[in-house]
DNA sequence: GTCTATATTACGATAGAC
DNA sequence: GTCTATCGTAATATAGAC
């Protein structure tokens, strides 16, 4: 109990530890509806401390989105999603989107609600554009392949799909230590899995 | 041609009429990002002139959020809401909803992304759980009347049925005379019913 | 019913002391 | 690294002329 590290809580703040207070309250009164006056009050330093750690509001918008990218994208790079048959690795995708939503929370809700109105939520809204495009062309590839039940609109179904999967910000909130206020997050990768694939799977 | 309902474009506005540009830009920047400037460019007249028809800005968000919950709420009265078997009449409100989230679909997306902000804003929640509450628990008497699969469990379907209707605000855009760039309102339903339903269906 | 002008407050960001 | 004080701008809303 000698070192800097040791402490419990942080007696100053770095842009990470920063970051973690500003998305949440971002992600409770909206971008655009949290004013650098609410993140002095929710941080306990004044408006000015904060421009020591960052240069403004919208740097803490970029790193929050940035983190989101960089976990829905991996996933395209694991083995999972590279190998095999098409309509095996949308399913092996499909899963671990919804891990990644449900491990990196608060940072994907912020990715999904940028509406475009500056240059850091237009390039977050298209890059993830590109990322929907990565995985229609796993469900379009799995049609070409007869995967999919013949009655499936392709273009639909991967709206439908992510609208599942992307609704898991509005209502999943991660289970506490002891208390199990929550599906597990497992449970509910398995249902999204399994709710989704029952209408498409041949 | 001589009457003043006559005229193809209206020269003055009625709190409705602002109401229609004012929720297409209030969908466009977010509501917290719409300021009264941004309101009266896109009506065409001065900011002031706004304040002629409508209290302020609130007053305009409150009125597109009702215009939504009455479109969701009076599904629920309609026969095939309230006659027969669970499951069916749960198929006849994903089905009536997804039509409502459809034909009103500027004034039901505002009132799927209010964050709380305000006290409008935190009784349109509150209204929007009440609806949500009463398809849960159409679900809720399905899975007791042996209508569900067995390895669903209610509280997550529901919020997956949910996430998928609700999704469309994020990109079904209504079918143009002459050219027709998205399914027909119809075929939408259509595959939500089908591909909820196979998932959830006994 | 619409306008210009303006009151008043809130916002993002900076300066400079400690 | 954090603070108080403040700048310049943009916000909601009102007053009063036409």
């Amino acid at each position: 109990m000698a070192a800097k590290k040791d402490t419990h809580k942080r007696d100053t703040y770095t842009p990470d530890s920063l970051l973690t207070v500003a998305v949440r309250v971002f992600n409770e009164r909206g971008y655009d509806g949290t004013s650098m006056e609410h993140l002095s009050q929710a941080a306990g330093i004044s408006k000015s401390s904060i421009y020591h750690h960052v240069r403004g509001k919208e740097e803490l918008l970029r790193r929050a989105i940035s983190r989101a990218l960089d976990g829905l994208f991996s996933t395209l790079e694991e083995p999972g999603a590279r190998e095999g048959r098409a309509i095996d690795r949308l399913e092996y995708v499909t899963r671990r989107t919804t891990e990644v939503l449900m491990s990196e929370l608060p940072y994907v809700t912020l990715l999904l609600r940028v509406r475009g109105n500056t240059a850091t939520e237009r390039w977050a809204m298209a890059r993830r554009r590109e990322f929907d495009q990565r995985v229609a062309e796993l469900l379009k590839q799995a049609s070409a392949d007869g995967d999919l039940r013949p009655d499936v609109d392709v273009r639909l179904a991967t709206r439908l799909l992510f609208g599942m999967i992307n609704s898991l910000v509005e209502w999943y909130r991660p289970a506490r230590a002891g208390r199990d206020g929550n599906a597990a997050s497992d449970e509910v990768a398995d249902a999204v899995v399994r709710t989704a694939f029952a209408g498409l799977r041949t």
